[in-house]
DNA sequence: TTGAACAGTTCAACTCTTGAACTAGTTATG
DNA sequence: CATAACTAGTTCAAGAGTTGAACTGTTCAA
């Protein structure tokens, strides 16, 4: 392939992903109303996936400094969401971990998620959800790969 | 398809899209430098494809109040890649437009961004890419459809 | 034992965002 | 025509997220 259809596919690419990111992020800040940010929630998911994690975790997962995970994590705690739990055998890891409460907001939120983003989905036949799904987890993969 | 199917592919596309859209936006804003905020690249993309555009057009395309896009334009204003001109006939229209030294960052910001999506898209063979556009093009314009 | 490395936090500064209040201009209705 | 309703855009205060530098406290190896 030439460059030329390269730079056109890129600009497709482009395109989809500004609309789809666009459009699912102002809908899902919506039903989240003034519960969790965006960010909130997704770092709520982080941490149910692990039972636990550390600030540096976070960090790396999710591409940023430690300081801006310590920032929203602090606001998470202020609301009653995580603990801060440190590690006995080396003090300086602190664990953090969804409370009651916690996984009780982050539930809340992913069901709203999914109402935003399921309708959306269902437009699609088995087939092609399956093929989307196949190539986007490729796509994940390769960018994990740093 | 049962509830807790779509529940799995929801979770899959949840995934996929958290890794692509942190990995991608971490990568894209390190090569912008300080030249450029993301936000600010898309901005100057929005005005370069349509030639020129209103505050209100900017706002319902990212999905945002038009008071955020005043803050983008101004310092995109300040930094000299925007002109801001009003209508003539409908004086509280302002249309917005690059400078020429604004075409000339956008296009060495949109190579940038070009650099770093395009060695993951050449991972794919040409049919993968275009099944997978075609899918995120049908996605993006379902969500389009307000 | 001491110096390097590591985990996490604090802080100032910045960008982006909202929502309310505002200016200024246009349109529609009685 | 007057005026009320609407529209386009801006300003402002407040808050979230982010960086990068400086910091605390802890661990580990030379």
């Amino acid at each position: 392939m030439d460059v030329g259809k390269w730079k056109s596919i890129f600009g497709r690419y482009e395109a989809a992903s500004f609309t789809v990111n666009k459009r699912f992020g102002s809908m899902i800040k919506e039903q989240l109303q003034d519960v969790l940010t965006v960010e909130q929630q997704m770092t709520l998911s982080y941490i149910k996936r692990f039972g636990s994690c550390t600030t540096t975790e976070l960090a790396e997962a999710f591409c940023v400094q430690k300081s801006a995970i310590t920032a929203i994590v602090t606001r998470l705690a202020e609301k009653g969401y995580i603990h801060r739990i440190r590690d006995e055998k080396d003090r300086r890891i602190v664990y953090l971990k969804l409370t009651e409460e916690g996984l009780k907001v982050f539930q809340w939120g992913e069901e709203k998620v999914f109402e935003v983003v399921s309708p959306y989905l269902k437009t699609f036949s088995e087939e092609e959800i399956e093929t989307f799904l196949t190539l986007y987890e490729k796509l994940a993969s390769q960018v994990n790969e740093e």
